[in-house]
DNA sequence: AATTGTGATTTGGTATACCAATTTTGTCTT
DNA sequence: AAGACAAAATTGGTATACCAAATCACAATT
């Protein structure tokens, strides 16, 4: 039986097109207002169609990188800097990605502690219980622990605190060593440590005490932290440049 | 002579067929990894040619909403909702959008005292001298403003940190609520006030005073929340909706 | 000389036709 | 009946042709 696999099929010509351009963008000296090739120039130029490079203006136009306009022409939107700053983003270190969260993360509790709702605070409780019920299936943990992380910062009732926290969380995806790490801790059983560490947060924040659960959370990134430090400790050359400016607090 | 104006151009087509897509996506139970029907039959579901309809799923593809596979179809890739949560928060409140800042950048500038470089001190006296010596100038003085809170970001040398910072900071841009209290800022000189929390700052940065930091950078953030507060009170309506939870501190 | 109007040109917008990869179907072989 | 192979149908990929809006050039008008 043939299994139904589609993973490496060749990227989508539109991309290749559009990163091309984004290439002679930056080569070239346009400026924020300018204005580009036309379509079919650029069609000519990379011998393909003008579908394609349509296509791939659509791209850049998603993106904010450029705006498009009937009868007139394409022009320079962003500047392309700007983009890629944020896009590369998301192949950031483990630690320096922990080290954000912790100072972020304790901030998003304590500001939770005083606001948060009987219900929220039942919900955080539900989390924990699955946790530690399923503590063993690995997928059920990780969803529970984002679970709880994200579930205080909405209790902030700050719809950017919760953003920003869920943005930072989701930057771990995609980072091939946040994987090879994360296949480390199966094994072991630091998920005890950590579900501690929550039941710790939970019970400051039922106290409603903020700087109580600043502490709580504070330290259970620092543990997590420290496992990962250990870990990468073991087996440690793949970490070149990614471990820096440790802890100064 | 006739003035080159192009802004009410009707929306690009392939926007409104993207956003019907997703209208019916929405309408529906699909799940993700579900297939979703093919270009051919939303090409005459709306009455369009299937050009139009595939440049709306390269629009979907690049939002990561689907997935397209030559060959078999295209799928869901995202929920939704997790979408537009991230996006929405483009149009949020002045005031939820400060009280973040201030948690976040206070705890940036505690991040930045300990590590933070001569070259970077330099850096931020720099910035001063230009706020103090351009006043007057509003988009001088706001520019150096951005630079002075993005610098503290770049100097804890954690680019997460900054990278939110940034996102933060540029959150307001677009925003119209920003642009009416900023109108209003201009006249009275508030900036003052805000320069010389800037040099507070910048004085716990050279003591390397990590908490010392955070206090200055919170009553700088705080001094504007009561600045827009004021100004916002002085002529209210407007601000339905954005007025919510008080600083809880 | 400045302005205006009109037609040609440029540019993006849309539709149609055909190509290639994938999947499905059905038949043949074992 | 099971498996393998091939033909056919499905689906996205690409190219070409034509349409409409915006712009530009230039002459006619004032």
């Amino acid at each position: 039986m043939k299994v139904t696999k589609n993973p490496p099929m060749a990227e989508r010509l539109y991309r290749e097109i559009g990163e091309s351009i984004k290439q002679e963008i930056a080569k070239s000296t346009m400026k924020i207002g300018d204005k580009l090739p036309t379509e079919r120039v650029y069609a000519e130029l990379f011998g393909v169609s003008r579908t394609l490079v349509r296509e791939a203006f659509i791209m850049l136009e998603i993106e904010e990188l450029i705006e498009v306009r009937k009868g007139s022409g394409s022009y320079l939107k962003n500047s392309l800097s700007s983009l890629q700053a944020i896009a590369q983003v998301s192949d950031v270190g483990p630690f320096e990605l922990l080290q954000a969260r912790q100072e972020i993360e304790s901030s998003i509790a304590a500001c939770a502690a005083p606001v948060i709702t009987k219900h929220d605070l039942q919900k955080l409780q539900d989390i924990l219980d699955i946790e530690s019920a399923e503590l063993e299936i690995v997928e059920k943990a990780n969803s529970a622990d984002r679970d709880f992380h994200l579930s205080i910062a909405q209790a902030t009732q700050n719809t950017v605190l919760l953003d920003t926290a869920t943005r930072l969380w989701d930057m771990k995806d995609g980072n091939p060593m946040w994987k090879k790490l994360h296949a480390r801790i199966q094994d072991t059983s630091y998920h005890d440590q950590w579900l501690d560490d929550h039941r710790k947060v939970l019970v400051q924040l039922r106290k409603r005490n903020a700087e109580g659960a600043r502490q709580a959370m504070w330290q259970h990134l620092e543990n997590v932290k420290q496992t990962l430090f250990k870990l990468s400790d073991t087996e440690a050359p793949d970490f070149d440049g990614y471990l820096f400016a440790q802890p100064h607090n």
